[in-house]
This record gives structure tokens, sequence and C-alpha cells, in this order.
RNA sequence: UCCCCUGUAGCUCAAUUGGCAGAGCGAGCGGCUGUUAACCGCUAGGUUGUUGGUUCGAGUCCAACCGGGGGAGCCA
């Protein structure tokens, strides 16, 4: 990420009157600065200092500040700073003289700028916390370790995804969220309305009269953008996604949620290796490029969330995914001598557990499942030759399983209508979808990308909740 | 939605066969120190998730409800 280098700081608004402290540790000791953001600790030595530890979340470190005790207001202000306060600290930058840090701030001045009401109730202390009891608290959790982390990372990953499919020729394509199709076929839907609830407008039927809504028809929260990218791809070629999705299904684990945001590229004139060759050349892209940019974090993560992320990372983007098609993985789950708690069947979609032996025992590195039963999948997938399977794919990683959902799409009409019918689904909601292979209808790929699971993976993180700021699942929607 | 586990101080957890409610961390005060997961001492802090039941007596046993965690399903 380009952060404008100090000399081109004057080129911008005057929105910094201080310095970033990740431009702070790279400024030449003897240069005066100005510092803002939260305190972290304070100790006090008797010597006559004390030292603060400052934080602004531009970068994983804070700075430390040393404040010797002549500053005026150092009694009633400096020695009642607690973990949270907010300051700015204007003085020189120079070589540490202690242990621990290279660099720190020999204040002149000292402002408190926000003050912390009473520090007994402040609920992020300088101590251990679970991630639990932090999502309790959510509003004040990024200013922790670890969730400034994952802010950071997630932004990063956020950024790359558009420079990569950019560069290569990608249109960003905004979606709509708010959709009068239930036949996305993803999932339970969240209902849209403006009708008063204790007072439903009923048809003659005795039904409800929807003509009343808002839309003057039944409207849901969207599950997916796909079938609407479809139709800018089969104009502008190259096109993805990058938005909220919503599922109103009771899931409660620790890679779902009821609000997360998607990635979905659509390729024209492409078939599903291509949508794969994309999908793997993206995911190794966005690793090495959180491994480089955000080293800060990535080493956090390793050292206290879990000692293998940065290793992992490094063994994918240096090795090829594994190939495989879906009947081939039955059989080789079959074959496997393992007992399982659901016996792998053709036809069945693979269970959770048969997806990790093969990501997480068999080959060690992320897994491309192909071509499975038209049966388990959606219809609009294209039929492959054999009538039985669908030219489907999954990428599975270990321990989150499925992160990238795909497919070649079905461009023939009298085959897509043939799936319709025989899943027996509303043939004219698809009016306009089915329009797309009447006129000028060409073969095309893509997928959908979690991302939630993605900086998970990224990460190490455990749970879904503790990387999106204000996670949505059933029963909370706190903050 | 199903299965299993769990709910005690601000946080993380103890509390013997049912018998006086405890510790560490955090917080406050004091001491020590160019400190940095600091260290030493003192202090404050509780309707044991809720409701009902069994019992002389319930944090502990029973029931229902509510929250949290893990796994499964749904998927990304």
């Amino acid at each position: 990420m380009a952060r404008p280098s100090l000399d081109e700081k004057h080129t911008m608004p005057d929105l910094h009157t201080y310095t970033p402290i990740v431009d702070a540790f790279k400024t030449q000791p003897g240069t005066r600065l100005t510092l803002k953001g939260w305190v972290r600790t304070r100790r006090d030595s008797k010597v006559g200092l004390s030292f603060i530890q400052l934080s602004d979340g531009s970068c994983f470190d804070a700075i430390q500040i040393v404040a010797p005790a002549d500053l005026p207001n150092y009694t009633d202000v400096v020695l009642s700073l607690t973990t949270g306060c907010a300051i700015a600290a204007t003085g020189t930058l120079a070589q540490s003289q202690g242990k621990g840090q290279d660099v720190e701030l020999q204040a002149e001045s000292i402002e408190l700028i926000g003050g912390i009401e009473n520090p007994d109730t402040y609920p992020v202390p300088q101590k251990r916390h679970t991630f639990e009891y932090l999502r309790e608290v959510a509003h004040l959790r990024p200013r922790t370790n670890t969730f400034g982390a994952v802010a950071r990372v997630r932004h990063c990953l956020s950024y790359h995804i558009h420079r990569f499919l950019h560069e290569r020729g990608f249109y960003y394509v905004h979606t709509p969220i708010i959709t009068a199709s239930d036949a996305e076929g993803a999932g339970e839907m969240f209902r849209v309305s403006t009708l008063d609830l204790v007072n439903l407008p009923h048809t003659e039927e005795g039904g409800v009269d929807f003509s009343d809504d808002f839309f003057g028809r039944e409207a849901f929260l969207t599950v997916s953008g796909q079938l609407s990218v479809e139709t800018y791809c089969c104009a502008l070629s190259k096109v993805y996604t990058f938005g909220p999705t919503f599922r109103a299904e009771n899931s409660n684990t620790s890679r779902h949620l009821s609000e997360f945001w998607m990635i979905e590229p659509e390729i024209a004139f492409c078939d599903l290796a291509g949508s794969i060759e994309l999908a793997e050349a993206m995911l190794k892209d966005l690793f090495r490029t959180v491994l480089d940019e955000r080293a800060d974090d990535m080493a956090f993560f390793n050292l206290r969330i879990d000692k293998t992320v940065i290793e992992t990372l490094q063994h994918i983007i240096d090795s090829p995914f594994v190939r495989i098609t879906y009947t081939d993985a039955v059989e080789e789950l079959r074959k496997a001598k393992k007992k399982w708690e659901f016996e792998p069947r053709w036809g069945a979609d693979l269970h959770s557990e048969h997806e990790r032996y093969l990501t997480e025992v068999v080959h060690k590195t992320p897994v491309v499942v192909t071509d499975y039963p038209k049966g388990i999948k959606a219809f609009y997938m294209r039929l492959n030759d054999d009538e039985k399977t669908v030219a489907a794919m999954d990428i599975l990683v270990p321990k989150i399983g499925e992160i990238v959902g795909g497919s070649q799409r079905e461009e023939r009409l009298d085959v897509l209508d043939r799936r319709i019918t025989e899943m027996r689904l509303p043939i004219e909601a698809y009016w306009w979808y089915r329009d797309l292979r009447r006129y000028g209808t060409v073969p095309h790929a893509g997928y959908g990308l979690g991302f939630g699971r993605l900086v998970q993976f990224t990460t190490g993180m455990a749970n879904i909740r503790d990387v999106i700021p204000f996670p949505r699942t059933p029963r909370n929607a706190e903050f």
C-alpha cells in the first residue's frame, strides 16, 4: 500500500497536524514531532521519568514516549494517565537509552485530549482477554493488539483484491443489496418490507398483500450478487462484485455469519479451468502481499494466534493447488483407512470431515474439487457431457474448509431451462437471466470468495466473528 | 435446528460426600526501578445467569427458561 511519504504530506489536505506512529518509526532521530493516539500503558521511574506506550493504530507497534518529571503538568496529568487515555505528545525523536525499542519520543509537552472516566470500569485494560469477552465490547476491541492487527490485514486484503482484479482488466460492479427475486438459490433470505407487521394488508385469498409493500412486491436482502453480475459480465467481459451478502440461516459455527462480504469475479469466454486459475493466482498474490506489507501484524499472529500461519501461507504460495474431481475424491475417501461418521458416497455432498481429511491429511495444501453431481449443486452450473455432473468447483483449505465456491455457468438456454424445471424453480422469475442465453450467449465462469474466511485463514483467527468489526449472527446484532 | 460442554468479583477460574465465598489478573493507594507481560506490600470489589423445586441447610442436587463455547447441518 502506498502510504503517503513524509515528502508528499504537504500535497495532502492538512489532516495531519501530527505524525502517524508508522511514520515516526521511519524518521531520523533528532526530528521534532507531534504524536497523537491512545495510551497503552504508563510506567513511572523514580529517576524522574514516566514511560508511556502510545498506539495510534497506524502500525502494530506502539511507540515509547519518555515524559520527564519537570513537565509543568507532570503531576496532575502525566501521573494520572491510564490505559485508553487519548493524548498528544510533542518532542524530539531520539535513539532509545533503554532496551526493547530503537527510538522513543523525548516529550517536551503532553496534552490530555480525552481522559478515562473511571479506570476501574474501562472494559479493555491492559491484560489478557478472551475473544468471547471482547465480542461483548466490540466497540473497544479495536484498541487491542489482535483486533488492530486484524483490521489492518483485512484492509490490506480488501485493497489488494481490487488491485489484483483491476490489473487484470476487471471492472468492479455494484450489484444490488435489495433484490425482488427470492430465486437466487443460496439460502434463506431476510425480508425487506415497510408493511406494518401488526396490521398486515391481506389479499382476498387471505395471504399477505405485497402489492401494498414498498416495492409493490416481495423484496429481500441479496444472498449473492452472482446472477446480477452475470449481466455485466455478458457486456464488459471481466467483472466482479465485492459487497455484503445476507443469509437468514440459523447457523451457529465459527465460519458463518448472517451478514458477510464476498468477492464474486465473473469472466466471459472462460471455462471452469480458467476460473480456477484465476482463483489460485489471486489467493497466492494476496498471501504474498500480506506477508510483505503486513509483516508486523503477521509476526504477531504467528507468535500469539497460530504458530503455523506464516509457514502455511508460504507453503501455499510455493506449491500448486491440488486439483481432483469429485468422483476421484469420493474414491480416495472410500479407500482411506479412517472411520467416518458419514461414509463417503457418490451423489452425497462431502462432509466437513471429508473436506478436512483431503486438505489437512492427504494433501496439506488447498484442494480444488471439481465436477460435482448435478443433484447437489445449483441450477445455473453447466451440465457436463456425462449428463451426471456439473462444471462446479470448491476450493478447500485446512481448518476452514470451503473458501471458494464457483462454476462454469450454463450458457445453453435449452439445458438451463431443463435444469430449472427439474429443480422445480419458478421459471418466470428468471426471465432476464434467461435473456442472457437468448441474446449473444457466451461460455462464462466465476466464483465466490468468502472474504471473512479469507481473513480468517490469513490471520489464523479461529472464529469468523473475530475478523469482522461487528459480527451479525442469530440473536446477535448489538452495536 | 440437532448433539455435547458451560454460566461464581470488572476479566480468567477455584470451592472435597450438600455445611462460614477464594485465588490470579485488572483497578486504587504506597514502595522500588531507564522502565517495557515489571517487581514488593496494602485496599476495595459478590443477590453464585433467571424462576421454581428437594433439603435443617444449595455455588453444589432436580426442572424450565435465558446467555456463552465446541461439534454437525446450511454455505462463502
